[in-house]
RNA sequence: GGAGGUGUGGCCGAGCGGUCAAAGGCAGCAGACUGUAAAUCUGCCGGGCUAAGCCCUACGGUGGUUCAAAUCCAUCCACCUCCA
């Protein structure tokens, strides 16, 4: 292992913290950095990713960036893929019990995983592990071991298992495995830190308790805030349709962005870029005083995240965009082209174009005065469009754009 | 092994045999307004039909009872609880 020199203790624990919702404990921390610091040898940080959800999106990346700033630090950041946890499915949050994944798609969600989590990490000095390496060789006698190590009553001061209990929902038995392995994946590990979600808070808990009774000296547990999704409610999960993802086109991630609540922008800055604490702070105090326009200050976070997934040309052209389409009510640079055959109803086209999904609601959209062609409002649902030598232009609400072409 | 319960539209959740395409909420969409795909208010929110009406599909599956079933019966499936 290369010696490495690292910032003043109060210099790392200072970005360490930002923005972080649990640290257990600090003291402790600080002891590992001062030692670190003294034998040159970085800490071991590691991060479990359940391989079932291969598309990242900005909630993930939270986590991402505080591994970003341990490495920026010097420090070990181990990717730990769990792949053998996930065919358990991790309880956390959860009312319901996982599905299983099979180790076919394991792979492949890993594979994809690995495609994203570089924008944010370093590739050169990420550490990549899977945890059936050690998992597997466990075996059932291992596993029953480990079982014996923790109580049911320890394991049901969690607060989910808790509520599923009190509300008799089921709890299969496998779930009650999950923190054990991924507490045996830090005594594998040996790990001096060990980041997740918050909600991830109990389990890394857990792996805290074991290494303990296996004589080790126990991880520092770090956790990050959940980040709220674009409806400013609900965290941000892709099957709320409230989220982010990282490989959205410049487009998508400016627009969302701007979609998200005012006041929510605080938290994003906060957890989603390295503006400076204090600065956020003053910009905070201006808008709320009213010397700072909210927009500006949304407008600038969505530049700044759309830039950093995907480029600054790609993010300046995505907010000249977003003005042109929805400040000015102009057109979008590119507008989908069909081709129909007519004469025939608007209601057909739209549905037709997908600019609809059926007839009905294509009529109830004409009605509701949302569908304009050539810019011009048009109310009237039983309308035929005849074939013409150029194409209409449809829109359909404010985000909906095609050129239509009839020919008979 | 025994007893009981539940299964409704994307989700949650009401639902007397007819007036149920199914209350209410969430999500979604649209309009107005605006400062944005913020906020707020209003409307829409299974499919088809030149429609204030009609037709089709739908309340876990199947089969019945009935002029009429989300509602009653049988059976199957799935899930849950309690007792042992």
């Amino acid at each position: 292992m290369s010696q490495a020199t690292f910032a003043p203790v109060d210099d790392q624990l200072e970005l360490l913290c930002r923005g972080s919702a649990d640290l257990v404990d600090k003291n402790q921390l600080r002891v590992k950095l001062e030692r670190a610091r003294e034998s040159g040898n970085p800490l071991i940080v590691k991060t479990g990713f359940d391989p079932s959800s291969p598309d990242l999106h900005l909630g993930h990346t939270v986590l991402l960036r505080k591994m970003r700033h341990f490495q920026v630090l010097g420090h070990r950041v181990v990717f730990l893929i769990g792949d053998f946890t996930a065919m358990i499915g991790d309880p956390s949050g959860r009312n319901l019990t996982r599905p299983q994944l099979s180790a076919e798609q394991v792979e492949e969600n890993a594979k994809t995983y690995k495609q994203q989590v570089f924008k944010i990490l370093d590739e050169e000095t990420t550490v990549i592990d899977y945890n059936s390496r050690w998992l597997n060789e466990l075996g059932s006698a291992g596993m029953i071991k480990l079982a014996g190590r923790y109580t049911l009553a320890r394991m049901m001061e969690r607060e989910d298992f808790r509520t599923r209990w009190d509300e008799n929902r089921p709890i299969s038995l496998h779930e009650l495995l999950y923190p054990l392995a991924q507490a045996y994946d830090s005594i594998a590990l040996q790990a001096d830190v060990e980041l997740g979600g918050h909600d991830q808070i109990f389990n890394l808990l857990v792996g805290r308790d074991l290494m303990k009774e296996e004589g080790l000296e126990p991880q520092v547990v770090l956790t990050v805030p959940l980040l709220v999704g674009t409806d400013g409610v609900e965290k941000m999960s892709k099957s709320l349709g409230n989220a982010i993802a990282i490989e959205d086109t410049a487009r998508d991630m400016y627009g969302k962005t701007m979609s998200i609540p005012d006041d929510l922008m605080w938290e994003w800055y906060l957890l989603l870029t390295d503006l400076d604490q204090e600065q956020i702070a003053e910009q905070k105090r201006q808008v709320e005083a009213g010397k700072l326009h909210p927009k500006k200050v949304k407008e600038a976070l969505a530049f700044q995240l759309t830039a950093q997934y995907n480029s600054e040309d790609a993010a300046m052209e995505a907010a000249r965009e977003f003005d042109t389409v929805f400040s000015d009510g102009g057109l979008p640079d590119e507008i989908p082209a069909f081709e129909l055959i007519g004469p025939a109803p608007l209601p057909a086209l739209l549905t037709q174009a997908g600019l609809a999904a059926s007839k009905n609601e294509a009529r109830r959209l004409i009605q509701q005065g949302a569908v304009s062609v050539d810019g011009k409002r048009q109310q009237d649902p039983f309308v035929e469009m005849s074939p013409a030598s150029e194409p209409y232009l449809v829109k359909v609400g404010k985000r909906r754009f095609a050129r239509l072409l009839i020919s008979s």
